[in-house]
DNA sequence: ACCTGAACACCGTTCAAGT
DNA sequence: ACCTGAACACCGTTCAAGT
């Protein structure tokens, strides 16, 4: 199935991109992962740059199908948001893998701009989610400090998983989320 | 100067790196830049690993000398914060550059271990700083809890830029720090 | 001590050619 | 519709050769 070769694709080009970075994604080793030639990959991604545009857009749409779904489950604040930091450290957990947007944030000058939207738009996503449990708990906030607290909780998070990535160790990753919970943060 | 040599070539190679990211530096581009051959820099650099470890290894060294020298300036709690925060700033100022060890903590996969000990180090540094300053204000916190403060400090500056950069805006960066000291996180 | 040209195996990309 | 081999200009690296 040539549809499979795709999804193949996709799905190799995403663990590359999370473990070592979109630049050092390789198409020639890509074409090895998935048992076809070099350049067959430019079939179905003309360019590096539409692979880079295509998986991000992926991971996005992914964010907001998983987010609306946990939404719904009725968490509680605190449990929601625990449930959200446990992605970004599963993430480490895979071979201290960093979240695709994240990484592609920091090889943002390598990027189309039909990527860096793709970027923007998982940004969105993630702080459009965290302003709606945060408004839950403040519902007296003030839009602009719901959408600037949103920010910096995703910004903090980020944060954390890219310095303990840099540490290779895991434990920094918790040890900071334990100090923004302290500092209240996520309050 | 054989040594002028040297410098001209980590200078291209840290406005590089902070612009490109690491993987994406290029060794006939940086002798181009520095009017050489591109054999010349392995002269100087035999790999670019090397290059790399001596890249860290200086921004680490010069951060230890500048926040060093800032302590001593007798400034009050927010005001040492609010200069150091800047210096983060200044990056995303200078074209949208990130910070070498955030950027480099992103391709730690692509690193040999003698560069990942100084994007270490440089951290090391960062949040031994921070918890000075920090202690200075909390003197009856536990170590424990302000070094974890310091850390989260840190990887929220980190996290702020990396977000900003990633939607090349330095909007989102003062918006972020603004939350960040809205929520307590640096009090 | 410092630089170079040439070679090697890599890389993304293109394209005519296959099925 | 999907894949391929061959070519192109790139890349890091090595090395014998220059000054």
């Amino acid at each position: 199935m040539s549809t499979d070769t795709r999804e193949a694709i996709m799905g190799a080009a995403r663990a590359a991109v999370q473990t070592s970075g979109y630049t050092a994604l390789s198409f020639r080793e890509l074409a090895k992962d998935v048992g076809i030639k070099s350049a067959s990959v430019h079939y179905h991604f003309p360019t590096k740059g539409d692979l880079a545009t295509a998986l991000a857009a992926r991971y996005a749409d992914e964010a907001q199908a998983y987010l609306a779904e946990l939404l719904e489950s009725q968490q509680s604040h605190d449990q929601l948001l625990d449930t959200y930091v446990a992605v970004f450290r599963a993430a480490l957990e895979r071979d201290n893998r960093m979240c695709l947007c994240g990484m592609m944030a920091a090889e943002y000058d390598e990027l189309p701009d039909s990527a860096r939207v793709e970027v923007e738009r998982f940004t969105a996503v993630n702080t459009d989610w965290l302003e709606k449990v945060f408004s839950s708990r403040h519902p007296k906030a003030s839009a602009e400090k719901r959408h600037a607290r949103a920010l910096a909780i995703f910004a903090a998070i980020e944060g954390a998983q890219l310095v303990a990535r840099g540490r290779g160790n895991i434990a920094f990753f918790d040890q900071i989320i334990a100090a923004y919970k302290d500092a209240g943060l996520f309050s």
